[in-house]
DNA sequence: CCCAAGTAGTCAAGCTGCTTGACTAAATAG
DNA sequence: CTATTTAGTCAAGCAGCTTGACTACTTGGG
């Protein structure tokens, strides 16, 4: 039973795996060839209502510094803009440029293509199972980058 | 439909990431300080049979040379040991040292005692599914670190 | 049997994404 | 209205990976 038990981890970890690298390459053959996986857990916090770098800091679980210069290369790349915050003058809101938004679609687009399959192979019941199952598991909240 | 798809995505690397913070935590608290979650892959292929340097990068996705200084690395720190191969004399077959098996069992014990809430959580026919899910979804194959 | 091509591994240098440390500007507390 | 905290950036450093070049051994075709 606990023997049992261990193989979750790798079957969990490789499901994670491949659904990255699935997206990665579907955002890619997209045509956003400059990004990285780790660009869209900051989407994907963005695409909300914008946040500030602190906010991403946390949610990216890195520094401010790290969030800040990934800001600042997206930025450069057309991605995201620093508008002035309505609240506060020390900080500034990130929110998503129209490319960005662009990119969101094609990354959802991406995710769709490889969860089809899945879907398809599990069939609505066992699906609808897994996502409540996966719900009680994950502690919701922040979308850690896991590479 | 589509919108709720995705949504797994989100679930599954919460999931994942969760898990292997939860390992890490529980492998350091277990005395194992001075290693990172990648060594647990890593780990993960040298305890069946030992593998060449070749084998482990294949399995890491990374270059032989990462490879090679990553198993510098344990070897240093007592964890694994570099003999000759029995069939190939420019290979090395690495495998666990006492020191390094220890380990596992402790990585063991510590993915155990975050898997038993889950278990508890979901009742062992869910759980059933739940893994039998995960296989149809995960290629198996190589155990690719994510973070 | 031997030489040419291929393979296992290491050494060295370089790059990228993160860290820690130090600072400025703005907000907030007393 | 000063003292402390908070948002963000600049700068330097580091860790883990990459590419490139090399040695030692193996393998396959004459």
């Amino acid at each position: 039973m606990d023997r049992d038990l261990l193989d979750l981890p790798v079957l969990l970890l490789n499901a994670a795996a491949a659904l990255v690298d699935a997206i990665d390459a579907g955002v890619r053959a997209r045509g956003f060839t400059d990004l990285r996986p780790a660009h869209g857990f900051a989407f994907a916090r963005l695409s909300h209502d914008g946040a500030t770098v602190g906010q991403l800091a946390e949610h990216l679980s890195m520094t401010k510094q790290a969030a800040s210069q990934l800001v600042e290369e997206l930025v450069t790349k057309g991605y995201v803009e620093r508008r002035p915050h309505p609240a506060d003058a020390r900080a500034r809101l990130i929110v998503l440029s129209p490319k960005g938004w662009a990119c969101t679609r094609a990354a959802d687009e991406a995710a769709i293509e490889v969860l089809r399959p899945w879907a398809d192979a599990l069939g609505p019941h066992r699906l609808t199972a897994l996502r409540a199952d996966l719900s009680r598991i994950a502690t919701p909240g922040r979308l850690r980058p896991i590479w």
